[in-house]
RNA sequence: GGGCCCGUAGUCUAGCGGCCAGGAUGCCGCCCUCACACGGCGGAGGUCCGGGGUUCGAAUCCCCGCGGGCCCA
């Protein structure tokens, strides 16, 4: 045994290896995407990182497998473009900086601001690429951002051509605005939250005669009130029907309807209608064209339409006016309620709706364009096309795109100081109008000379809509663009399906006319070891290069691979990034076996458990790679997780010691060729297929054992082994059984595993041909081959020890 | 209030009308067997969410609940 010298002599796979390979795959440019390779090419539309804070783990176990799926595709001969680079753009990129700095954008100089944030936006951004390149991911980085020259150019292009072709407009409506971000929201910005608040019962005088009762959770409306409206199923109110109120405090007299959104069950079934309280009264003021004025402002203050209560916050005034109401005895009673609030999903800040004046991006009209483009598109899972499809099919409002903000693309546009009329600019720069010198000479409709420049910014799904267009080369390089685009995948995750993915569907084809990918993968959320969303409000959130350092990047990223199938949510689990670390080590060690044995390219003649592993081996093959092709790592982690340590390593390497050290001579030489040959055979087909989840210690071990230093990662995936028929694999079930069955026996007699089996054992004739490695494997005396489809041990008592097969 | 999806041992999962519901991981016990104790072997763990129905037969099909998730009001 003394000739046989593993190639890795390393007892231990060491984390150092990961370290060492990050700057050797650096210095080969492994990765590197090129264009005119010749090979089909396969781009993945990476999402660009929001920058606004530090990754948790989940979100780098989502980056992982967007990189297996890029691993996997060069390894079946494309050419993948995979860019990574960061979104730095929007709203919470300045909440962190006011919390940061304790400033506000309007209260320094624009400039200042805008430094700020790109100063921090930095530090983040080089901390992420940290991780990425800690985790061993093969995307192309790129240093611009969304926030780049290059990135705002093409928007602002984009904002040009879309403005032409008379996609985008102007107009003053009520609109979602956030009074702590001072900004307009679009509806897919909005989130609900439960919050506790007051249901006031009001007294109304009603001018034909009586009073009513009138129920609200917020009474500072009380001078926008335009209306009273009851179900028209509900009983009590019938004779209310054309008559009016009186509105408290501002003695105005409304009118009283029925109307079908009023709920009988609410308070006391009668609702006040006002400017605006909530979605329902927006709505029902556009059904019923009423004009409307509103009390509140865009600091969230009381304005002169609330009278004497103007200046006053919501809150002061909504307790001013409670306070007043009482005074006059027309506070019936007060309770404590739970409703759901839409608030602004950066801040959490309840929204107000405001009339604003904003740009329009049309998509009302677009929309059953927009679902015939999504039916071309592949989901994966399927599940998650329906999410989209019926969202599409819910909008009944076009896009609002401008935002009172600091951090974001400039809308390119000025208007002239004297007529107002606005004037954009060719597209090819990048356009800052509230800075630079207005590219126009005179106006040309009034030809007056001076220009005003915007001052808002775009909505940052504006930006990120465009990723399929910027990575792929639109207007920037059209042979390129030929090439890639439309973009093969979108990966992402499925919380912004609503945005994200629609936006982008919508802006590709207004742009383009096609759809934006073929293809669409969907992930879900990282949870914490509970099962709880990780988001740092709960404090939950679990830093991956500390995880990293412990494990290993092979590890986390099996764990990422095989947490969960595709779709589902996935939970941080520290025993199972253990257990990848184990199974680099158990795939070391199986290596440093096999590597002790000559390599053997081809063999005479195949002993038959050879051929049965091999053919097990070759339904691991086509499973995996087929797996892969449908963006799905979850199956080829465990299919090559059990394969290779409860198959390869339990049972074939166990039982076919004897015969690849054949120390005794009991073996021909060719069946010692056939385990040699199959040894490698194996251990090759496992690494290369198990390189897209595990790329270190795979290449590693590939540069050691096979290669001579040249890596696994341009390898292509394995074919078939030749010459192995299908239906031998059968013979490994029984086998497994029979082997599991030996050991129990010998365990329950006290017998070691290496001593003699000094038994009869009967098995049946299925094993017939794999006697000769059965024998030596388990040191057996004597052995028979019966018609019943069991094994059993003979006693010698005559009684007999048996287990079905 | 409406729509969609989901519910198999602590966790993840196979199962798509029919053998005692398979695995994996974790857990417990035994064992240093010459690649590996970061290992091996063995064992315990499930009312297949509950109820009703269809059927000779249901985790699997249908209905009603309950629980969870996402979305829309």
């Amino acid at each position: 045994m003394a000739n046989f010298k593993p190639s890795l002599e390393d007892k231990r796979w060491r984390r150092k290896f990961e370290e060492e390979l990050i700057k050797l795959w650096e210095k080969e440019k492994l990765y590197e995407f090129n264009p005119n390779s010749g090979k089909p090419i396969f781009s993945i539309d990476t999402p660009p990182p929001y920058a606004s804070g530090k990754w948790h783990i989940g979100a780098a176990a989502h980056y992982s497998q967007i990189d297996m799926i890029a691993r996997a595709h060069r390894m079946m001969g494309y050419e993948v473009l995979a860019p990574f680079y960061c979104d730095r753009n929007g709203l919470p990129v300045e909440v962190e900086v006011e919390k940061r700095y304790g400033v506000r954008p309007w209260e320094v100089p624009r400039e200042k601001f805008l430094n700020l944030c790109k100063e921090f936006l930095d530090g983040v951004e080089r901390e992420l690429v940290r991780i990425v390149k800690r985790l061993g991911m093969s995307f192309q980085i790129l240093s611009k951002g969304t926030d780049s020259y290059d990135y705002r150019k093409l928007t602002q292009a984009t904002f040009i051509e879309l403005f032409k072709k008379g996609l985008i407009y102007e107009d003053l409506r009520p609109n979602n605005y956030c009074p702590r971000c001072r900004t307009t929201l679009a509806d897919a910005e909005l989130e609900y939250k439960i919050e506790k608040s007051k249901l006031v019962y009001i007294k109304f005088k009603i001018k034909e005669g009586g009073e009513v009762i009138v129920a609200t959770t917020r009474p500072e409306l009380l001078p926008t009130c335009e209306l009273i409206i009851f179900n028209p199923n509900d009983s009590r109110y019938q004779d209310l029907k054309g008559k009016h109120a009186i509105v408290p405090l501002f003695n105005k007299e409304v009118p009283i309807l029925n109307h079908p959104s009023a709920r009988m069950d609410f308070g006391t079934g009668l609702v006040m209608v006002c400017a605006f309280g909530d979605q329902n009264d927006l709505r029902i003021f556009r059904e019923l064209k009423l004009p409307f004025r509103v009390a509140i402002d865009e600091n969230g203050r009381m304005n002169e339409v609330a009278g004497r209560y103007k200046g006053l916050s919501v809150k002061e005034a909504r307790r001013k006016i409670v306070e007043d109401l009482r005074k006059e005895g027309l506070i019936v009673k007060e309770e404590e309620i739970e409703h759901e609030v839409p608030v602004c999903w950066r801040c959490g800040t309840p929204i107000e709706y405001i009339p604003m004046k904003e740009y329009y991006l049309k998509q009302v009209e677009f929309k059953k364009e927009i679902v015939s483009i999504i039916e071309t598109i592949k989901f994966y899972p399927e599940e998650y096309k329906s999410i989209l499809m019926d969202w599409v099919k819910s909008i009944t409002i076009d896009w609002p795109i401008s935002r009172r903000r600091i951090y974001g693309t400039e809308l390119p546009i000025w208007y002239c100081k004297k007529c107002g009329t606005p004037h954009l600019p060719p597209p090819g720069k990048y356009y800052r109008p509230w800075r630079d010198e207005p590219p126009f000479d005179r106006c040309t409709k009034c030809g007056f000379k001076e220009f005003k420049g915007e001052d808002r910014v775009l909505d940052t799904w504006m930006d990120s809509s465009i990723s399929p267009l910027y990575i792929a080369g639109y207007l920037s390089d059209e042979r390129k663009f030929r090439r890639v685009f439309p973009i093969s995948l979108r990966p992402q995750g499925k919380d912004i399906i609503r945005t994200w993915l629609y936006y982008t569907i919508l802006r590709i084809y207004q742009l383009t006319g096609k759809p934006a990918f073929k293809a669409v993968r969907i992930t879900g959320m990282g949870l914490d070891e509970h099962g709880e969303k990780m988001s740092k409000s709960k404090g939950n959130v679990i830093d991956p290069l500390p995880v990293i350092e412990k494990y290993g990047a092979d590890a986390v990223r099996f764990w990422s691979a095989a947490e969960v199938k595709l779709g589902g949510d996935y939970r941080f689990s520290e025993q199972k990034i253990a257990t990848g670390a184990y199974f680099v080590t158990k795939l070391w060690n199986i290596a440093r076996f096999v590597s002790s044995f000559p390599l053997i390219e081809h063999v005479p003649s195949l002993n038959l458990l050879d051929e049965a592993l091999l053919s097990k081996l070759n339904e691991v093959i086509s499973s995996v790679i087929s797996s892969y092709k449908k963006y799905d790592v979850y199956g080829p982690a465990h299919t090559l997780f059990e394969f290779t340590w409860h198959l390869f390593a339990d049972h074939y390497l166990e039982a076919i010691k004897p015969r690849a050290y054949n120390e005794e001579g009991k073996f021909l030489k060719e069946e010692q060729l056939s385990a040699w040959y199959t040894l490698h055979t194996t251990l090759k087909v496992i690494l290369k297929l198990l390189a897209p989840i595990m790329p270190f210690v795979t290449d590693y071990i590939w540069r050691k054992v096979y290669s001579k230093g040249s890596s696994i990662h341009r390898e292509l995936f394995p074919d078939k082994v030749e010459g192995v028929r299908e239906e031998v694999k059968e013979l490994l079930s029984p086998f497994i059984k029979f082997n599991s069955f030996i050991w129990k026996f010998k365990k329950s007699r006290g017998i070691s595993l290496s001593l003699p089996l000094d038994f009869k054992v009967y098995v049946h004739k299925s094993l017939s041909g794999l006697k000769k490695d059965l024998v030596a494997m388990h040191k057996i005396k004597e052995i028979a081959f019966i018609e019943e489809k069991e094994v059993r041990v003979e006693l010698g008592d005559g009684s007999y020890v048996s287990e079905a097969l």
